[in-house]
DNA sequence: AAAAAAATGTTCGTTTCTGTTCGGTTTCGC
DNA sequence: GCGAAACCGAACAGAAACGAACATTTTTTT
């Protein structure tokens, strides 16, 4: 509750000019700077501006900041991995591509395949596939979530279940030692049940930075998954059990 | 705060121009070249630039679609019409935006439009109205049509179907003389009828180009709209009939 | 009216940004 | 290929902006 008049004209503004300086707005206002510094650290919190040197600016337009940083963690590991995938998918087939950079990652290798038939709720995916013109590209319907361009929620499962895959491309947020995918995502794990089960073949992407993590929501375990791809050797024992499940895996670079 | 007023400018210009020259900016913010350079070399680092020598472009993988031709034809007087049309838009309600660019320019105005809860079968719509952070943005599934980043076919016609819209604002690709709305391509006709079946009331935006043009499917007529947003005068008798329809007509600049 | 809480002003040490210089690298015209 | 010009990053110093702590004023509570 710590508003004071000057917030929503702050706001104002901001919206009008695009910006707005300390300087100017305690002169606007007749108060200090450090008062003006304040306001904008409080307005920054509450996600209503973005604090630059100087003044503030709007939230940027890129809201997935965190979603870039991300994208740019180690790119090389992804596209030897994406790499290491897409010369796994044949042409003249229909697939699945879900949410992830890293499934972002093969849709960009994918550019050059034929006659794919690609169904994805993940919008950068289908932004990526459009440059691909002997691809058909479906989108499924869902809310589109900003920080990743995914589309989730019950509209993305019904669709999904409208189709038959040949093969299905997954990523997941952690991997745990036992071989279990995990998911932050309650919504996203019913999208990712989903498509395991409508495809006759199931790959996994994710680099070893998801081995590392942990997330509260199981998907399925790696030895529903047929191929998984990755960028580190696996834990010794987690080999072992992908041996006997017959989980192909692939270590890339 | 690791920013500087300068970052978001930076991007519009890029985004604006497809590139961006350190000499180019270092003289537009009043600042030295290595000033800018340092920008840069941060922009590009968080993945949101890509640096060439002598300036940066846009990453390769923010590729809207589209995003060439929508500025290309008559920009402003679409930005007029769009700037009417969301005038006449209120918020905290539920609203659909089909394909067109006229209706991307409306998604345009809408950015700053709050609590809206925005469904369309446009993907470059669902990409503008991701920077409007108090906007829920839903997208219908669907076969993506590269010309021009709609989705078409059952998928979008059943999402919609699942929907009740306080207002529905579509565009057409042609408006005869009798007011009949036509379009082009007979998928597009399915999911613009239940689009009008679904809404509580309809706005209709479309150019003065569209009058000359003509297509083979009829969508609907300007008699079941509730208000036409334009930018040249109706032919007499349409006016008059639009008068007897009680069709709101907006003429913008 | 007194006490408590909140907001604002003031000061000061620290961090961040910017311009300058310099040596190395890339690009471009020949 | 070769050399000049443009461009680049690193390092440094001065300036601007920052946040924390404390004093002061205003508002609210009791």
């Amino acid at each position: 509750m710590s508003q004071t008049f000057r917030h929503p004209e702050i706001l104002e503004i901001a919206r009008r000019e695009g910006k707005v300086t300390v300087e100017g707005l305690a002169q606007h206002f007749g108060v200090t700077l450090q008062t003006i510094r304040r306001d904008l650290t409080d307005m920054a919190e509450a996600g209503r501006l973005e604090r630059v040197h100087g003044g503030a600016v709007l939230p940027s337009s890129t809201t997935n900041i965190g979603y870039e940083e991300r994208r740019a963690l180690n790119p090389s590991a992804k596209a030897a991995i994406a790499r290491a995938c897409a010369a796994q998918i044949p042409n003249d087939i229909s697939l699945f591509l879900n949410i992830g950079t890293s499934t972002e990652a093969v849709a960009q290798e994918l550019l050059l395949h034929e006659n794919l038939m690609v169904v994805t709720n993940n919008m950068n995916v289908a932004n990526i596939l459009v440059a691909n013109p002997s691809c058909e590209v479906v989108v499924t319907g869902g809310h589109l979530r900003r920080s990743d361009g995914g589309l989730i929620g019950n509209l993305a499962t019904d669709t999904i279940r409208q189709f038959k895959f040949d093969l299905a491309v997954i990523g997941c947020s952690a991997l745990d030692r036992d071989g279990d995918l995990l998911d932050f995502d309650i919504q996203e794990v019913g999208v990712s049940r989903a498509i395991l089960q409508q495809s006759r073949r199931t790959f996994l992407v994710a680099d070893h930075s998801k081995f590392k993590r942990s997330a509260p929501a199981r998907i399925a375990s790696l030895s529903d998954i047929d191929a998984f791809f990755t960028d580190a050797p696996l834990p010794a024992a987690l080999s072992q059990s992908c041996a006997i499940w017959k989980t192909a895996v692939s270590v890339s670079e």
